[in-house]
DNA sequence: TAAGATACACGACAGATTGTCATATGGGGG
DNA sequence: CCCCCATATGACAATCTGTCGTGTATCTTA
């Protein structure tokens, strides 16, 4: 975690700050990344990045928690214009932000995915915890819409939600087919929504 | 891609230093492991190892194909002994290594997983074009049990079976808690089978 | 206002890491 | 016996990391 130093400098240093570094985490692989170039880009000098974060690796989960916040804000309120539907929510965040990207905006995110490839998506629903947030976001989604069974389910399909999602996001970003993306995404969306087991079928899992 | 000096080593060579390089990375985290750990391990010499490997992202890369092919071949016998059944497959894939973690066999690659958390589960399918290897393994999968409804619906099924199925795995390493990653496995696998939507709500990406 | 304390800014530096390269070695072919 | 090619090896320059001693600004207290 940043220090408190970090959160009480004015808050145009603190965004430039920021802002370098994830247009150079987005500009090349994390580990490619030397804090040299980050501060460099930023104009502070090292002692004060050290002052801030305790390492590269602090400064790089501060960012990724930032923007998981950012997706939590997005959701809920998403959820509220789709009276909580889930699945509607989250298609429509796909589409918001794959239109975003197109006209530069959150730029920055997509090419830390791309340029981060191996980065599971995952983290974003792993930090802090997962389930404050997961507690938040619950009162807003409307269950009867879903067929949950157990108390783990809507944490469970929130997960693969976000994965599923996250992926689609990177896939446009990489590919450079932002149809193709959607496309898959739906499908997904589908499987989700329907399951694949044939109904005939016994289900294996038992 | 390793160089083919590195694949006309003595297989004992070539062994040891992929053995020292999968518990190095099993240690610590990517970044902090320092080639020069990694050639101590293997007791070969600095100018080696970059005749063997472009760098370390190289070698690492190759580590996770390597793993990569054993899972195509274990869910291939797995997939035959549970006559194509895919979602029992996987939990058998599931249990096996789970298993075999618990007896030290596989721990190098749990260990990966544990210490490379941000690790994306999907490199694993992402790899060498993923076709292939779908290909290969769609012969094998008893698709009336399924219910695909699109040509693409194997692939997308397939991709979401491995990233929980290796979600579960690498929670099972991290918390210590196999039991609850194996429960939580099976409910993911009810909602990818049964689907979550409720069976009165239209859905709603159409 | 002076003195002292506190927080922050800064960049030089020691230690460590990276990838390269000149040189050494070893065996097969002529 | 010599040449050629593939491989082996570790010294080296360039680079990166995290720390630390020294400035500077603001606030406290008298």
């Amino acid at each position: 975690m940043p220090s408190t130093t970090f959160f009480n400098l004015p808050a145009a240093k603190r965004e430039k700050l920021l802002r370098a570094a994830r247009a150079e985490f987005g500009r090349t692989a994390y580990a490619d990344v030397p804090v040299s170039r980050i501060i460099q880009a930023a104009g502070i000098p090292r002692g004060s990045f050290y002052m801030y974060f305790a390492d590269k690796q602090d400064l790089f989960a501060y960012l990724l928690e930032d923007f998981g916040r950012q997706l939590e804000e997005r959701i809920s309120r998403l959820l509220d214009g789709r009276r909580g539907d889930l699945f509607a929510a989250f298609l429509d965040l796909y589409d918001e932000m794959a239109r975003e990207r197109e006209r530069g905006e959150v730029q920055e995110l997509m090419d830390i995915f791309r340029c981060n490839r191996q980065l599971s998506p995952g983290v974003f629903v792993r930090q802090e915890g997962k389930d404050s947030r997961m507690e938040r976001l619950a009162g807003r989604i409307d269950q009867s819409l879903l067929d949950l069974r157990r108390a783990e389910d809507l944490e469970n399909l929130f997960h693969l939600l976000v994965t599923v999602t996250a992926g689609a996001l990177m896939a446009a970003g990489c590919s450079g087919d932002p149809a193709g993306a959607r496309r898959r995404l739906v499908q997904m969306f589908h499987i989700l929504e329907r399951g694949a087991a044939s109904r005939a079928a016994a289900p294996a899992s038992g």
